[in-house]
DNA sequence: CTAGATGTTAAGGT
DNA sequence: CACCTTAACATCTA
């Protein structure tokens, strides 16, 4: 379920498996999952060289090369990463392979081809062009406050829009709601600022303890709400039965009895 | 068989 | 123009 806190796991997992090895060869199962990048170019930047260094911004993540470049990921909304020895089979939906010198490769792996891989030169110039909002980890205060007051739908769509914060989807719009107490329709423009300040709060809180529980449902606190999602759940605050409404055509989770 | 699912984007409305 | 919403994308599961 890639937002910002299962990319953040997925940087880390990265990190803990996949740096400074020669990269062999690529193998590229489904060229149209290739953004802006031909399969030769990829493969020309990539083969001999090493991942070297990563950086994520909203739900991209980024691996630099030895010499030069940078990989950019999008995970769409089944990516993953598996790293594991060469010649075990690959996942099912693998759609490209690093295969690394050690023996070991990383499986880029996508069931819905909604996810991407691009090359670029430059992530500043990447993030301007594809994604400008201010990652949800780092947003100030003040500017958080400036989005909301120009946002015109529901609560929960100026959340999920990437151009003014990076990084927060459908389910963790819905935790943040939750634990700031706010109904995913309430309109941003009009919260008083004690509101705006427990959102901004509630948002920082629940993205670093959902990256702290590797952005598995199962190790989340008790008292959240993204493990009843899907289950006819209730309320782990008030036992309340979770309501379900579309709202901008997705599905939101909430308590009607705890989100005013 | 149909609807819906964690995402983005182009196109169509205000 | 700025902003918002919808449909479409590809594939699998309930």
């Amino acid at each position: 379920m890639p937002e910002l806190p299962d990319v953040e796991v997925f940087r880390r997992y990265m990190d803990e498996t996949s740096l400074h090895q020669k990269i062999k060869s690529v193998d590229v199962l489904a060229r149209d999952i290739l953004a802006g990048v031909s399969e030769e170019d990829l493969k020309k930047g990539v083969e001999g060289h090493r991942l070297e260094a990563t950086r994520r911004h909203g739900k991209y993540m980024f691996a630099s090369l030895s010499d030069d470049g940078w990989l950019a990921f999008h995970f769409g909304m089944t990516g993953y990463f598996e790293y594991s020895k060469d010649e075990e089979e690959h996942p099912e939906h693998t759609r490209v392979l690093f295969r690394f010198d050690n023996g070991y490769r990383l499986a880029f792996v996508l069931q819905r081809k909604l996810g991407k891989i691009t090359l670029t030169g430059n992530v500043e110039n990447f993030i301007r062009e594809h994604n400008p909002g201010k990652d949800a980890l780092d947003i100030s205060m003040d500017d958080f406050k400036k989005t909301l007051e120009g946002a015109r739908g529901s609560i929960k769509s100026a959340l999920m829009n990437q151009d003014h914060i990076a990084g927060i989807g459908n389910v963790y719009s819905d935790e943040i709601l939750f634990r700031a107490r706010l109904h995913p329709r309430a309109n941003p423009g009009q919260l008083d600022a004690r509101t705006v300040e427990r959102l901004f709060k509630a948002m920082k809180e629940v993205l670093k303890t959902a990256i702290g529980s590797r952005a598995d449902p199962d190790q989340m606190p008790g008292d959240y709400l993204l493990p009843q999602r899907g289950k006819g759940g209730e309320c782990p605050v008030c036992g309340g039965k979770i309501r379900t409404e579309k709202i901008t055509g997705r599905t939101a989770y909430f308590c009607p009895g705890c989100q005013k």
